[in-house]
DNA sequence: GCTTTTCTAATGTCAGACTTTTAATTGTCT
DNA sequence: AGACAATTAAAAGTCTGACATTAGAAAAGC
């Protein structure tokens, strides 16, 4: 791990790879306390702020964590769902926000993760996550709920349906997925007509889910990727009009 | 964004989630130069070595790139599917490792992720992708095929069939599962009975996407899986029994 | 035996200097 | 005028040495 070649490269980018590199390949274990920044900066031969820095990337990737004081330093750190949860979609929302990813596949694939789930959801769910997808379509009924309410609840939903085929990893891949298309399922506004085939669809799911009838999940599945594809589509189509229109008032000026 | 209350904790920390929200909420854009490090510095009231270390997180996250000179600094990184897939893996593959997931709920999860684009492969895999997957098959009946080459043609085979759904956000989803689970694969030993009837699923599965048979993938998939799980459990068992044996040598000195 | 104080090793921050890189500018020659 | 070479300046990268802050351990006091 002192390997450290006299590439004109960045050493703090170096010496981050070389620890990271150590923890994945098993090198290093999880709460193993690392040497000392002073020690570092020794055995890789730089100074200490560079070993900073390069701790400051692992850092960031949620590898180490650091303590103050005496018998502190920097430990190798348990990921843990939530932390890599949340970077999982800080990662995906950049990508899909960054890369004009259409929404028709972001859409196609979001539903298709989730239908991923279905023949475990239908073995599996609970009485209680059934409960709280009922409870949410309840709330999405209330006429005085605000776009964002609905957001909310409509993540709320899903995740209750996903956390119903009881595997932490499709729940950890599939949350990330779902949370990260958020931004643009914002986009769309939901009129009150909209609302109402999405709350019938969602009615049809978790109907589906009661029976335990895969097959119908799925069904009921495809059926709101489509109906929300087709939804954006206008959205959008309505938004390029605008957009045209206003070039076109411009070039005359 | 300047806003940087004297809260006690990591100034560095700090700037970086400033920096990182103003990013992901949109107020900067790609291509977009931060001002130099000396003025961050000054804006933030801290020295040029926190700001540094904040600006490190953020490259660790492919948030940003640095370029040195005149007329350099630090520009905001369009993340590639390239950079948000690595990251993806390195994640997924630590949370495997440090959270003893078992290779079934894994397993279960991985294979019910590729059958989500059964549908779209059934319907848009090109003669190209078929070829690559026959090729494959090809190689995996070669007797001499080490241990690493087998693996190392699994996972070419299993990222041909995800190609073959022709959608984006399905091939980074999909590949990162796949390939976070290729550690836990390789400490699965395939004897020469092993890959006969895995490479039957196999053909299997390129027989039902030659014939664009959308419900005959997902019985393959399916077929393979339980395969999978069960080829692990028996190793696993194995595993567990000499890991017994000699723990009850060592109660016996 | 319990609490309080002191000690100490570690991270966190700072200021200032130097090195290296790189693009723009300027100068020179054909 | 255009092509090539030297200069310059701005920026990241690194280093040194210092000080501040923190928190666990050990010692002192009761």
């Amino acid at each position: 791990m002192k390997i450290d070649p006299t590439k004109n490269a960045d050493y703090s980018a170096q010496i981050a790879k070389a620890i990271r590199d150590a923890i994945i390949g098993g090198q290093l274990n999880v709460n193993d306390r690392l040497p000392s920044e002073a020690e570092l900066a020794e055995q890789f031969e730089v100074s200490r702020t560079t070993v900073r820095e390069a701790l400051k990337r692992l850092a960031a990737q949620s590898l180490i964590r650091t303590q103050r004081g005496a018998f502190g330093g920097a430990f190798i750190n348990q990921i843990s769902y939530e932390e890599a949860h949340s970077q999982q979609i800080t990662t995906s929302t950049l990508l899909l926000s960054m890369n004009d990813v259409s929404f028709d596949v972001a859409c196609e694939a979001r539903f298709a993760l989730e239908r991923s789930c279905a023949p475990f959801a239908a073995q599996r769910r609970t009485a209680d996550q059934l409960a709280t997808m009922r409870a949410e379509i309840h709330r999405q009924t209330q006429p005085g709920l605000s776009d964002e309410g609905w957001c909310a609840s409509d993540v709320t939903f899903h995740r209750a349906l996903v956390e119903s085929a009881h595997n932490v990893i499709l729940s950890y891949q599939l949350a990330g997925a779902v949370e990260a298309m958020q931004p643009l399922m914002n986009m769309i506004t939901f009129t009150a007509r909209n609302r109402e085939k999405i709350i019938s669809l969602h009615t049809d799911i978790a109907d589906a889910l009661e029976k335990r009838n895969q097959q119908q999940i799925e069904h009921a599945l495809l059926a709101l990727s489509d109906y929300t594809k087709n939804l954006a589509d206008n959205v959008f189509a309505a938004k390029q009009k605008f957009s045209t229109d206003s070039d076109s008032q411009k070039s005359q000026a």
